[in-house]
DNA sequence: AAGATTACCTTGGCCGACCAATTAATGGGT
DNA sequence: ACCCATTAATTGGTCGGCCAAGGTAATCTT
């Protein structure tokens, strides 16, 4: 099927992928990411996903809903189910805003605020094992570049608030 | 709680993740970009994630399943799940292999076949999104340095098959 | 040849993430 | 006042992904 001796058959990239390498590379690259991360979050007693969350509430304190949503730019359904976990597993209290009955003031438990230095080592080991051998200009390069291609996925899907 | 001319005041990195601002910075381009793929993908009636099962199908025509597996890198109970649902909805056949009694063969279906230039230009116009306003030259430095990182998150979960 | 080990796949359960549709409360316009 | 658009959350459904177990079938061992 395949020739030994062609130049292209020591590029394993499927056809259909020709044409976009660096998004092949991103994609595996961010499930690796991703799962290195759950791994070490899970001796915690943490999904990954729900650090972003907590971060953000061990930031901020006590937080409409809706600003959280914004704050980690994820689906509405997505956060209030996640939030249930957080609660039912202790993480999180939830409880009505007294000035707009709508809304849902949410805030980390004291409990969880002891996870904060772990889910801090945590994401400073994964960051180690990530940039691992890479010179500091390496790193600020891919910064740079994360940045710039950030922007790039941002825009055109016609909301990106700032 | 944060004074307004401290510097850092105008970084919104949480504070357990001033450690790994690239992961931070990584895992919000890799939520984009999967969003991104997927948008385009819907259009083509594929969820994102199925395009590499089909990518390799295409590639390689009838497979073992066990043999797409190692390709995509992913859990077996994963794949076995996308494949039934690729199957019913047609992009994909499955019978048994004859040589091997455990093992199940996988094919991409003629209809699906169709799709490939589809899929293509879907991951090509990803692509140019992604790297839009990056110099060859950034784009080259951008694809060693996930290079170098896909690396480092492969070694340490002792299972890395070249 | 019988038993232990390994390989291949499936099932069930859980979670993150999306979309679509719904309920409930707020606020603006006339 | 009233109606209506907007905003806040939720529910239900579907998928991709993982883990833990389980059930066959092939293979290695003795």
């Amino acid at each position: 099927m395949t020739k030994p001796d062609d130049p292209a058959c020591t590029d394993h990239t499927p056809l259909a992928a020709r044409g976009g390498p660096v998004s092949l590379a991103l994609a595996r690259v961010a499930r690796l990411h991703r799962t290195a991360a759950g791994r070490r979050l899970r001796g915690l007693g943490l999904y990954p996903g729900q650090e972003f969350v907590m971060m953000h509430l061990w930031d901020k304190g006590p937080v409409r809903q809706s600003e959280l949503i914004k704050a980690v730019d994820l689906d509405p359904s997505t956060v209030t189910k996640m939030l249930q976990r957080l609660e039912q597993s202790g993480h999180v209290t939830r409880s009505p805003d007294p000035r707009d009955r709508r809304a849902v003031l949410v805030e980390a438990t004291d409990a969880s605020c002891g996870l904060l230095e772990d889910v801090a080592g945590v994401w400073a080991a994964l960051e180690e094992q990530t940039l691992a051998g890479l010179s500091e200009l390496d790193r600020a390069e891919f910064v740079r570049l994360l940045g710039l291609v950030e922007g790039n996925l941002c825009t055109e899907a016609e909301d990106c608030p700032d």
